[in-house]
This record gives structure tokens, C-alpha cells and sequence, in this order.
DNA sequence: TTGTAAGCGTTATCAA
DNA sequence: TTGATAACGCTTACAA
């Protein structure tokens, strides 16, 4: 039952090659003749081989692994991330060896340890949780997605500018205040940007504005409690006053339209809304939620560009490791549909 | 700046044992006195030891390696599952190739090609697009999910029983008919059990139904024209009489929803909905969708379980294939919330 | 309890 | 254009 396996050897003896021969039929076939060529190739049929790319990898220190650390696949951004960093194979070839972190530093150590011990050639970092600093130390490439990146390269997307477009599309229907409700988020991470481009187009135009920078809770019951609570708020303070409001991504700007349509029917004319990330929930709510988009695919192949980079530069004899790193900013796209003019 | 590895030989030569004696000190401690563990324990301490798992998948052939492949992570079912297989992790230890195959039987196969040629120990498949006599020729323990499994063992969840539960509870709203809406999928399909569930429950109470099979579309926007058709012929065809449709899933669910929404404001009370997957999309609709649940943490935990027992059987050293296809069935849990009573 | 030596399936380095 | 031989880092008989 246990079918051993065809292995140059075989090939070599099969031919009457060397296994140096059939190594570089496989990898610089233009060495050999034609002839031998298409004897091998014959040979590699008649004996139905299969290739073991094990022993390719111990000989030569190449896996072709890049391993990726996202914090769950439960936020669609995430996994569609993780879809498009998938998908980048086709163009790299290379294969993805892939963990849930779940927010806890020490498994995610262990899980970072565990790749490093396959011999993985680089690593795509998607959770927040280990700073760039330890990350760095690994001497291994890493890429970070939207998440802190001071010591490592990075791709994110402008969300400074997000925040700016978010702003401005709210300024131009005429509401009597803005609004933005995020989380106390780190002056590091990248979606500060957000903050702070709303903040300096309402300053720039002298539209009144008002941050509200608390946690919008971890599940879906917190985010509603909390979020009518806001609402409650704002409809006290700014009664019959026209509010903008810039939630923190989709889902949260959809469970604040889901509470508007269950107490009135329908968006009321004092509210406009926009999102961010342009995740599905934002075309699948009760109405369209207009949002500033992430553009998932550009970021991810971004990733893997600068990755593949640094993989290839390793792999040369006098490799020149990055004095800097690399970060990569990409355009969000401001994306109107129906909680918007 | 090549950091050369440390290895056993490294090892050996440091603590003056040999490299046979550290190999046992990782795979079999106790067969080394307390004293010597402690000496080599030191020793890797000192030089900064990092395991190097790929000499050792080369000279025992396992590789801890399950090669996964689903059809695309945008679809919550998907991501969702993966990450629950992504959580086996700890308690198997087996560590995730994952490809997504977007449909394409060749494209899948090339990926099945690259998994076996890194000698992975079992594949997980949640994609229908290989017929699953095809899998099984691979020789490797496969199990599906979801999906055609003649040849192949496999988890599912109990689709009969969920038509049934969807039938029963929509008959305790005394509806003037019931309706199932799904795609016209094969007989083969595990999903194919949802009807049959339906059709049974709704013969033997003698409740008037309606089955429409048909293809809702690949895109949303296709998704809600046609269901947008199928409201009307239902308004048409049954005025003022009170409906009780069974969706595909809770995404279907949910386009029905806010199409019901968008007309009537509210879910009017001729309309009683319920959904399939209980997917986040169905606890984030404007009103919170019922739907048949299912159990997708406990599917992934034993299709790893029946995966990690025929990969165990595998390494014996008489291994005693499975004369037949393990089967298992999980049952559906309905979800009762505000689409029905 | 420990060691010797022969692999595992490739690639890399010389040499021819 | 081809081959011999030595790695690569670890495991596994078999011996001691």
C-alpha cells in the first residue's frame, strides 16, 4: 500500500543520467540537449513522477512560504485581505501559511516561532499586537498591514486622506454639525490619520465638529447599546440640527442606520451617514451606506511587491538588507451611495 | 550578516554528546538522564538554538501539513469556517496550507499538485468543484465539507433536518403558504436535503407550499433584481395571503428583507422569513433574521478530527486504510428571532 | 543511556 | 553538456 515514491534516482537510473542531470532538467533545462530533454520527460511520465519540493528546500533553504498573521477572519476585512493576499500566488508562487492570532501576544509569538522553524521567507502582518520593533528582530521580511510599522516596511491605506473625503462629502450637505465617532485609538496606528483629517477640513472650512473617541464594544450587542446611546445623546444635544456622522467602518455605520430605520422607518432627513471600508455590509444594509473604500486587492498586492522585493534581495549572494523601511500609502476611494448627498 | 544556523551539530559538539542524543532530547527527553537534559538544555540556550523543522519533515516524512483549499473567502460561510479550522491549531497541531480555488477546476488542481508536492498529511476541501472520486485517487485523507462526498469521508450539517426545522417553524405562523427559495442544485449536494426536509415536512401537514428553484445570481446587485421579481410574482400570484418563505441563506434572507423594507417600511405582517448559516449578516439586518444555524465551529472540529485520525493511521507502520467514507452529520440549531414568530 | 552511520530528496560545487 | 560528491538538518535502525 505504501506506493514509495519515484525520486531522481529512479529517474537517473531509469535514463542513465546522473540525479544532477535530472536536477537541471528541472531547473535550467536549456543545459541539456534536446534530446535528453525529451528523454527525461518520457521518463518522467513512464515512472509517473511527482515532484518533492522537501528536498528542494532542505538543499537549497528556499520554502517559497510566506506566513501570515491576521487577528481573525471573522472581520470581512480581514478575510477578504487574506483572499487577496491568497490570490497574489498566481503572480508570486508563493505559498501562504496562514494563523489566527486572536489578539494575544504569547500565541502569536509561538505562532511566529512555528513559521520561522518551516524556514518561511517572509511574513505578512496583519494584527496589531506584537510591536514592529520585536517584529523587526526576527530578521525575516515583514510587511505590515495597517497596523503600527515604525521599524517594518508597511502598506496602508490614506487615512488621512479617508478622513479628509469623509469630511468633505458630509460638509457639502449642508449639516449643522460633524461628527465622528471612533475609538481612543494610538497616535501609532494608522487609522489615526482619520481622526485627524476630519478634524483639519472641519477646522479649515469652520464647520462646527465634535469627536467622540470612545470603544464602541466587541460585539455586535455592545455596538448597538452603545451607539444608541449616542444617538440618544445627540438627539438631545443637537435637537432638530442636521448631524454628519463618520463612523468608524461600515458595520458600526450600519448598526447606527439599522437603529435610525427601527425608530423612524426610514433614514430621516437630519442624518447623513458614511462608513469606511466599502466591506459588503455597506452595499447589503437596508439602504446603500456610503463609505470611504479601502482598496483591499491594491493593498494586498502592494504586500506581497515589496515582500517579494526584500524575499528576492535576501536570496543573492551579498544580499543589501533595507537601511529604511518601505512604507506604501494607498488612496482610499470615496465610495456615494444613499446615507449621503 | 548571513546569521549561520545553529544545528544539532552545533549541538553535539558544544555538550560533547552526539547529535543522535539531541535528537532524542527533543523527541524522546526521558530516555536521557535529568542530568544531561539540564547540560543540553543550557547548551541551547547558550547558542541560541532555533528549531529547523524542515530536516526534520525531510527524514520522518511528516510535515504537519494540512492543505486546505475554499472556493473564496468573501463569503462569510468560508472565511468563517477556515477560521475555525485556522483554531485547530492548538489543539492538533497541524499547521494550514490554504488556497482559495475560485471555482476553477484546474486552477484547483495545480493547487492540489503544490500541496502533495510538500508532502502534506490531509486536505481539507470545501470547494465542490473536484468531483470527489477524483479526491480520493490522491491517496491522501481528504475530508470535504459541504460539498458531493461519495468517495471521500466528510462533514455536514443535517440539511434534511434544517428544511424540516425552516418548515416547522414557519407552519406555527399559520401562513397561507409556505415558499422555498434556492437554487436548482443536484441531488447530490448535501444542501439538496434542505428541499427534501421542506417538501416532507410541508406533505405531511398538508400545508400549501411552493418550491422555486432558480439561480439567483453571483452578484448582489443580480441577487436583489431577482428576488425583487420573485415579491412581485408572489404579490401577484398570492394578494394579501400570508407568506412564509425559506431563504437559501442569510444573505438571501437579508436582500429579501430590505427589499420588504425598503417598500413597506417595516416587514409587513403577510411576510414571515427565515434564513440558512446563521452568518453575521443575519443578527445585523435591520431587524434580526431567523435562520437555521449552523454549527460551524463544531464542523470544523470534527472534520480535523476524522482528518487527524486517518492521518494518524497513515504513519503506523501497517496502516489499515478505511475500507469506507466516514460520514458525519451535524445537526442545524434554529435561530428564532424577528422575521418570524 | 548513549553513539555510529546510513539515509531522506534535492541542490551546489567542482571537475571533466 | 554532463557527472561525482558533498552538503542541507534531522531521524532512525542498530550497536554498544
Amino acid at each position: 500500500m505504501k506506493e514509495k515514491k519515484v525520486t531522481f534516482s529512479d529517474i537517473a537510473e531509469y535514463t542513465g543520467f546522473s540525479k544532477t542531470t535530472i536536477s537541471r532538467y528541472f531547473n535550467n533545462p536549456d543545459s541539456l540537449t534536446l534530446e535528453n530533454q525529451q528523454k527525461i520527460a518520457d521518463a518522467l511520465v513512464a515512472l509517473d513522477y511527482k515532484e518533492n519540493k522537501v528536498g528542494r528546500i532542505l538543499a537549497s533553504g528556499r520554502t517559497e512560504f510566506v506566513g501570515v498573521i491576521v487577528p481573525n477572519l471573522y472581520m470581512h476585512y480581514y478575510s477578504e485581505m487574506l483572499n487577496q493576499i491568497l490570490a497574489t500566488y498566481e503572480k508570486y508562487g508563493y505559498k501562504f501559511l496562514v494563523f489566527a492570532g486572536n489578539a494575544k501576544a504569547d500565541v502569536e509569538r509561538r505562532y511566529i516561532e512555528e513559521l520561522l522553524a518551516y524556514n518561511i521567507e517572509g511574513m505578512i502582518i496583519l494584527s496589531p499586537t506584537i510591536p514592529s520593533e520585536e517584529l523587526a528582530s526576527y530578521h525575516v521580511p515583514v510587511v505590515g498591514i495597517e497596523r503600527e510599522d515604525r521599524y517594518i516596511s508597511s502598506v496602508n491605506t490614506d487615512n488621512y486622506m479617508g478622513g479628509v473625503q469623509a469630511a468633505s462629502l458630509l460638509s457639502k450637505s449642508d449639516c449643522d454639525i460633524l461628527i465622528h465617532v471612533n475609538a481612543d485609538i494610538s497616535e501609532e496606528s494608522p487609522a489615526y490619520g482619520r481622526i485627524k483629517g476630519f478634524v483639519e477640513v472641519c477646522g479649515e472650512y469652520h464647520l462646527p465638529y465634535e469627536l467622540i473617541l470612545t470603544n464602541l464594544g466587541d460585539t455586535f450587542e455592545e455596538n448597538t447599546e452603545r451607539i444608541s446611546d449616542i444617538i440618544d445623546r445627540l438627539e438631545e444635544e443637537h435637537p432638530g440640527r442636521k448631524k454628519g456622522i463618520f463612523m468608524p467602518n461600515d458595520t458600526h455605520a450600519n448598526v447606527l442606520l439599522n437603529i435610525l430605520f427601527q425608530r423612524y422607518g426610514k433614514l430621516p432627513e437630519t442624518y447623513q451617514i458614511i462608513g469606511f471600508d466599502n466591506s459588503p455590509i455597506s452595499r447589503e444594509s437596508v439602504i446603500p451606506i456610503s463609505t470611504v473604500g479601502q482598496q483591499i486587492s491594491v493593498i494586498a498586492n502592494e504586500a506581497m511587491d515589496i515582500l517579494s522585493a526584500q524575499m528576492a534581495e535576501r536570496k543573492k549572494r551579498r544580499p543589501e538588507p533595507l537601511k529604511e523601511p518601505v512604507h506604501k500609502i494607498i488612496p482610499p476611494i470615496l465610495i456615494r451611495r444613499r446615507t449621503t448627498v
